[in-house]
DNA sequence: CCATGACCGTACGGTACCGTACGGTGGATG
DNA sequence: CATCCACCGTACGGTACCGTACGGTCATGG
């Protein structure tokens, strides 16, 4: 039933592995991986955790808060971890920023996919404020590069979500037809000579 | 059971309305429209249609079944589709014809989210097989325009995909973030401006 | 005119999951 | 060291769906 927030459990040596309601929405998380949404079910997440319902709805209310505590925490990781990219990078050539942002983004979709599983979800309300939470703020933040590298803002606004486009297609396709992408060193060309024409005056 | 391939019922006046395997089939893709692959549930089509599961299991072996019929159906009416696309299409310039195809592209998938909900559901094996016979083959296509646009081989293969690219991505922001997309006048500029990279030298 | 077969209705058993009730258990704490 | 409470196990009832068994119906044609 929700009860009081429970304090850390880090620290102390504990005994064996009680479990918080963190391990659960990254349990959740990893499910949706493989499974898409649908995969987070209660059961199935309490036996891969090697424990039981009775614990799950000590620390959630029901299912669905599970759901949104997950994707919360997906949205939250997910900006830290856009934070944390942005903060690493010294490159002052704004191009040389979008093709190095492009690269790093068509990377980490097709090792991770939980990006496009999330996608494949849209309809859900939940997932849908999350999504798009998450999605205007990258456009947004492309977008500031176009204008950086010199757009003027219409233009810089167009282009950005152009990029986005190019991206989310290449993400789907890697996750559905993946044999209609080139790989290694062809397709580093292919995106090299798409950010060409995506920076094409 | 599966019984005989039944004939074909159109030309008598049916007395009520009997059921074919092409209707229920039809019935799943639209199940699939609203509610994804894991909405082509036997009992509530059978509801929908006003029938019965004892319908149902007379022209199919199981679910499996239906939703074989029901994506053969698509890719069948998809490639029909493009072919009659085609051959309506009289202009000689192939830059035109390309950003014709592209805006006619992103209208069709705007309103109907039937490809969306396929690509949604890209991980079942059935999906993905036509998912990528389809696929591949508009890839193709398009890769073929921009080789008559006068691009050397390799070139128009990149040029090709990353268009399919942008079309999917925009395909895909159109269902789960629509609000991140221009509307109108605004949308068609933005198109034109696509194309104008898409095609640059 | 009645038998046949295509087609449908109904009833049933099985499975996978949700959510609830309630009874433990073990480590921290007074 | 007795108690307490956060946390977990188990058992149960409910729902939505799959698939099967089998009986009913209605048009056709022999």
């Amino acid at each position: 039933m929700v009860q009081r927030p429970e304090k850390d459990t880090g620290g102390k040596k504990t005994g064996r592995p009680r479990l918080s309601a963190r391990d659960w929405a990254d349990a959740a998380l990893a499910a949706m991986r493989e499974g898409g949404l649908a995969a987070v079910a209660v059961e199935p997440l309490a036996a891969r955790l090697g424990t039981t319902k009775g614990s799950f709805y000590w620390h959630f209310a029901n299912r669905d808060a599970l759901v949104e505590a997950a994707l919360e925490r997906w949205a939250e990781t997910e900006t830290e971890a856009a934070i944390a990219r942005l903060e690493a990078e010294t490159e002052p050539d704004p191009g040389l920023r979008l093709r190095r942002l492009l690269a790093e983004a068509v990377r980490s979709a097709a090792e991770d996919p939980l990006e496009v599983a999330l996608l494949a979800t849209a309809d859900d309300p939940r997932v849908a404020t999350v999504l798009d939470r998450v999605t205007r703020r990258r456009i947004a933040y492309v977008a500031r590069q176009f204008a950086e590298a010199g757009f003027p803002e219409p233009e810089a606004r167009r282009r950005g979500l152009l990029a986005y486009s190019v991206y989310l297609g290449h993400a789907q396709l890697g996750h559905a037809v993946p044999a209609a992408l080139p790989e290694g060193a062809e397709l580093t060309g292919y995106l090299d000579r798409a950010l060409d024409l995506l920076l094409m005056r």
